[in-house]
DNA sequence: TTTT
DNA sequence: TTTT
C-alpha cells in the first residue's frame, strides 16, 4: 500500500517557547509554533505585503526534549515531518480540525554563542549535542537508543 | 527579509473532482482533497494500521484550469506548495481555521493511456500539454503567459 | 553539530534493472539509474526542448532487497536521499568523481496490476509490501527488523 | 510530457566566495560551493565520526548577482534547485563529469549585523532587499522584472 | 574550501 | 506569538 508521500518543511522562528506534555508510559511530547513569512508587492497598490503564516509543530520522546533543552521563543529551526490534521469534539457539539506537523527530523539554525555553564562558543557554534541527538527519525520509544545512523557500518563503497 | 521557508511536497490520490470558481478580473482557483496513507504496526497489539490524512489543495489560475482539463477523482498527483491557514467567522461567532495547501508546481502521476480525442499513449505518457504548461510557479494573471523558463536561455557554460 | 540539511527528491523512471552488491558482513546494496525530464521552450528559436538527466541511485540493505524484488527498468519511482560525491582514483592516476543519490526512503509509483503468484491488485494497488517495508530509513544492519515507526506508540494526544 | 521531479535542498556554509561569470546577451551565473555535514557513530569502533559533503552550486542572473553582493565564504543559506550533471572532453580525451546544483531559490540563513552603510541591524537582521528579490525562480533573462509573485493578486477567497 |  |  501507499505510495504517497506527505512532507512538510519548514524554516522560521519561534512564537513561543516549546510547552511538554509527559505520559505515563514514559513518552513525551513537545509542542511550539513556528512563523514563516512571505513578502510580495500587491500589483495593483503596488505597496508592499508580508505575511505571517503560524505552523502548529508536534515533536516526540527524545526530540521533544532536545527542543525543550536547547530552544527558546524566537530562535530559528528547521523541521521536517508530516501533515496531520486532528479532530475533536467542541463544547457546542461540533467538530473541530487543527492542522499540525509531526516532526521527523529537524536542525537550529539559530547560533548558540553562550552557554550557561558553558564552553564559549566560536561564531556559529551549536548545543552540546550530535546530530544524531538532534535527527529524529520516528523513535516512539524514549528509553530506548536513537540509533538512525546514517549510512555508520563502513561498508566498503 | 524573510530567511524562513515553508514548503509542503505530497504524493496522493485525489478525494474528489476540482472544484472551479471564477472570478471577475478572469482568474480562477480550483480546489481539490488529496489523500496520503500511513501504515505502520502498533507495537503492543502487533496489528496493521493505516491511517489516511486529508490535505485541501488550492490551485491558481492556468495551473487551475490544467488540474480542471486533466484531473479527475481517483488520480494520482504529486503536489509542491505552501501552507496556508485561513480563518473565518463561523454563524456560531467563533473564529474556525482551515489549513490549505496552496500549490506552487505540480505533476501528474497517473498514465492516461486514452485520450478523448486521441493519441494512444505509449507506456507512461501523459497529457496533452508541456511541462512549462503543468509546472506553474506562483503565476498570479492568467492571461500573460507562464513563461517559468528552466534554464531556458541557451547561456554557453 | 552540523544545522545543515543534505536532501535530494527524485521522480522519475528506472533506466535499468537494480544491481545488487554482497558483503561479507551480510550487508547489501542495490544501485540502478533514476532519469527525469525538463522541458522548455527555447526563447530565441521558439523550439520545444527536452532534456533527460540521469540520476545515481544507491540503496541499502532492506531497502536495496526489496528495490531489487519489486523495482524493474522503466518502473517510475519516488526516492529521497542525500547527496553524495564519490571519489576514486582512475587507471591515468587522475582523481575521478561520482555524485550519487544514496537513499532514506522512497516510494514505488507504478502500479502492479499483475502479480507472479498474485492477487490481481485493485485499482493502483502495489507490491504485497507494507509501507513500513519499503520506507527506509537509514537501517544499517539488514538483519534487524526495520521498525522506523511512525508515530506508532498511540500516545493519547 | 515529464510526471518527474528533480530536486535538491541544501542548508549549508560557503566554502568559498561567489565566483561570477556574465555573458555577452547580459545574462551572468554565480558559482560557488556549499558544504554539509553527516555525524554518526561508528558501530565497530564506537568513534565518532563527521563527514563533509561539498556541492557545486550554480545561481543564474538576478539570483547570481544578490548571491555576490551579499554571500560571502563560511556564510549559511539554505538553496533550493535541480540536479544538473555537466559533461566535457577532458585533455586526455576522456569524458568527464560534474554533477551541480541548479538553484531556482534560496535563502540567506547568516544574520547580518552590520551593513556597511547601513542601519545597524538588531538581532537577525537580513540584508536590505525582499523576499521577492532572493527568491529568484527560473527567471532567465536579468533585465525582466522577477515577477515571482506569490499570491501577490488579491483574490478574493 | 565551510561550519560546529 | 516569531523574525527582518
Amino acid at each position: 500500500m501507499s505510495g504517497t508521500l506527505n512532507k512538510v518543511m519548514l524554516i522560521g522562528h519561534l512564537g513561543d517557547d516549546v510547552k511538554m506534555h509527559y505520559f505515563e508510559g514514559g513518552g513525551c511530547l513537545g509542542r511550539f509554533p513556528i512563523a514563516t513569512n512571505e513578502s510580495y508587492t500587491n500589483r495593483q497598490t503596488g505597496e508592499r505585503v508580508t505575511n505571517t503564516e503560524w505552523h502548529n509543530v508536534v515533536v516526540r520522546n527524545k526530540g521533544a526534549e532536545v527542543c525543550e533543552k536547547y530552544l527558546k521563543k524566537g530562535d530559528k529551526i528547521y523541521v521536517e515531518g508530516r501533515l496531520k490534521t486532528r479532530q475533536w469534539q467542541a463544547e457546542d457539539g461540533n467538530t473541530r480540525y487543527s492542522t499540525e506537523i509531526h516532526v521527523q527530523d529537524f536542525t537550529f539554525l539559530t547560533p548558540k554563542n553562550e552557554h550557561p555553564g558553558g564552553y564559549q562558543g566560536q561564531q556559529q557554534s551549536q548545543p552540546a549535542q550530535s546530530d544524531q541527538q538532534h535527527r529524529q527519525s520516528n523513535q516512539a520509544i524514549p528509553q530506548q537508543p536513537i540509533g538512525q545512523q546514517q549510512d555508520g557500518d563502513d561498508l566498503p563503497f
